[in-house]
DNA sequence: CAAGTTTAGACAAACGTTTGTCTTTTGTCC
DNA sequence: GGACAAAAGACAAACGTTTGTCTAAACTTG
């Protein structure tokens, strides 16, 4: 049976500049200005030691919501994104996260799962709670922001705002160059999700990558995303359906890491061998990547770095230096188990 | 080159009610009062409706801010976790997040890393930031804290404090019970690392289940986590060094997916087949899991569940309602691919 | 129509800080 | 010992709300 919660032991009040003053028979303001070391105040040694004194011995904090009442800042940081994950968003945030605490910020989490609506209303509900910016994570943007902003894998151009992405046409070209020089020429390929922010981006990268390296891109051979998740459901079937279709492919140049095992998953459970019969590319290089069975081959994202460069980014935009417009940073050929050369390649030539 | 950020369009300021009521030519009280439907008050509909016009028109949001120092409530949490990564913590927050954000509620993580002095300071610097509660995950806590608090997988013992825990004893035994009837008798086990705060209640429980099957836990056959990862090496070199002790076993009890899935990769590469040479249990059913080669048998806990769980106590402790001390919730057994029968049951004994 | 009541709203204090100005005390110098 | 400066700190306003009290006008009622 639920029992009552006790009265709480939260009742004690916490220590203000007020009561402090009254212990100390000082005036609030004199407090204020030792404990900030405030510049130009004339206060002697010994009281500026009592003050520190009792200021320790009642555990002082000083309320940073009051604070921000004065037009300071609270250093709190507000970060959207789509949802809460497995894979891309986990590592970015938790490379932001890292950057963040260590600069003493505190951040808000916010996931929008890509409505318009709560992607408006958001920003202005955390200038309520008083951030000081806003971080946005593979989040469209539809109007400029109230407070300093930079974005990760933002493909919105708006004025004052720092976008921090990959470069997408290397990273093709990584991933395609890879595929064909093991010998690949029927490569199937999965599409990210339209409200993915990277997915047409790289998607033009890649048709321009296959173009230059003369491989063919068939709708046939292609997966299209939609399902909403970060979980490796995302492609399991679109893959499926692909087996099914009898179409030949050789390899699969996947979206990102979990739709990657997704596909390794339809494969097995049709008994087909990676990269024996079909070849493997992921992308991210999540954690879990090079654990997998096969470890994944793929085009390694610096996710946390991304994260910590963009809070990096936000924190000098609210000391009021300049930053860039955009920032870009280089993927990463990562090969492991499950890209090989197809069959016939190696042995006498099947036709 | 880095182009100067351009004076950022935040310099409008934004509307306070100081701001409508001259605007109105009326009194910021009178118009908190209508925007509050604070009862009691006699405003005749003619003004209201001009209130709420001028406020929809400025897009007035009262500051929350201000609004704490009056003693009312910031509708804000502070989620404490030791670290962001994948898997667990990542799918409790999961939980979290959306059963607070469905409320209205905003929250900031904050992560430890199982710091001592991290966990006893975080919690004040969040309440001079304004938060309502705290909720922490996998925390072990040293002192009270100094506002109405949930934990989550904390087995500390604080007045006021609601734990939500698994039961690790059917867990335990749910876990042995399947190892056992398959057939197995030599089994390794998996032991959590010391600073998380399930390590211990589960170890317990484990030994009791296998005490009640007349399964043996050696010394040994058991792999100590230490690393603070969320990713699959941390179960990795210890199953190596199992493997390369040739100390024969059929089975790994594991304390977590992750660790599952390190393991089966060391197997893989010692060449042993799972589960036809050895069986793997995992824990937790995270979202990869089932998408696993082979797919990951598991003792699943409901971890978003006991998330929003959490979330619903702590807001229920902040509407001043009765929380029970504790709230067990139940696991359940998935059987995948990843456990069998050990070699030489079914077909002729071995020797 | 005077007295009382309701209506509509203003006014002021408070929350916990910061910061500009003012006052009192002490010390220095000629 | 008087003039002045420096030192030490008090005082008050402000930030944007909420809320308790007060006032003025407009109604009611006998």
């Amino acid at each position: 049976m639920p029992k009552a919660t006790p009265p709480s032991p939260h009742s004690g009040r916490h220590a203000s500049l007020k009561m402090l003053a009254e212990y100390l028979g000082l005036s609030p303001s004199t407090i204020s200005f030792v404990l900030n070391e405030t510049p130009g105040r004339s206060i002697p040694e010994s009281t500026r030691a009592r003050v520190k004194a009792a200021a320790a011995k009642f555990n002082y904090q000083p309320s940073m919501i009051a604070r921000t009442l004065q037009g300071k800042r609270m250093r709190t940081i507000g970060v959207l994104l789509p949802v809460l994950g497995e894979g891309y968003h986990s590592q970015v945030l938790s490379g932001v996260g890292d950057l963040l605490m260590r600069e003493g910020y505190f951040y808000f989490t916010v996931h929008h799962r890509h409505k318009k609506e709560l992607i408006s209303d958001y920003p202005n509900l955390l200038r309520t709670r008083g951030v000081d910016g806003i971080l946005a994570i593979d989040t469209h943007l539809y109007a400029p922001l109230p407070l300093p902003a930079v974005l990760v894998a933002g493909h919105t151009e708006l004025p004052g705002i720092t976008n921090v992405v990959l470069d997408h046409r290397k990273a093709a070209h990584l991933a395609l160059h890879h595929l064909y020089q093991l010998g690949h020429r029927k490569i199937a390929f999965i599409q990210g999700q339209p409200f993915s922010s990277d997915s047409d981006v790289r998607w033009t990268a890649t048709r321009e990558a296959a173009q230059e390296l003369g491989i063919e891109i068939h709708e046939d051979l292609t997966v299209h995303l939609s399902i909403d998740s970060t979980s490796p459901e995302i492609s399991y079937p679109g893959i499926r359906k692909l087996i099914q279709s009898r179409r030949p492919f050789t390899a699969v140049c996947c979206f990102n890491d979990v739709s990657a095992m997704g596909s390794i998953r339809a494969l097995h459970e049709a008994g087909l061998h990676v990269p024996g019969d079909v070849s493997i590319l992921g992308f991210d290089d999540i954690q879990s990547a090079a654990y997998q069975v096969p470890s994944l081959s793929t085009i390694r994202q610096p996710l946390r770095k991304m994260g910590s460069t963009a809070a990096e980014m936000l924190l000098k935009k609210l000391a009021d230096e300049s930053t860039p417009d955009m920032i870009q940073v280089e993927p990463e050929l990562v090969v492991r188990e499950s890209t090989a050369a197809p069959r016939g390649t190696r042995k006498a030539t099947k036709k």
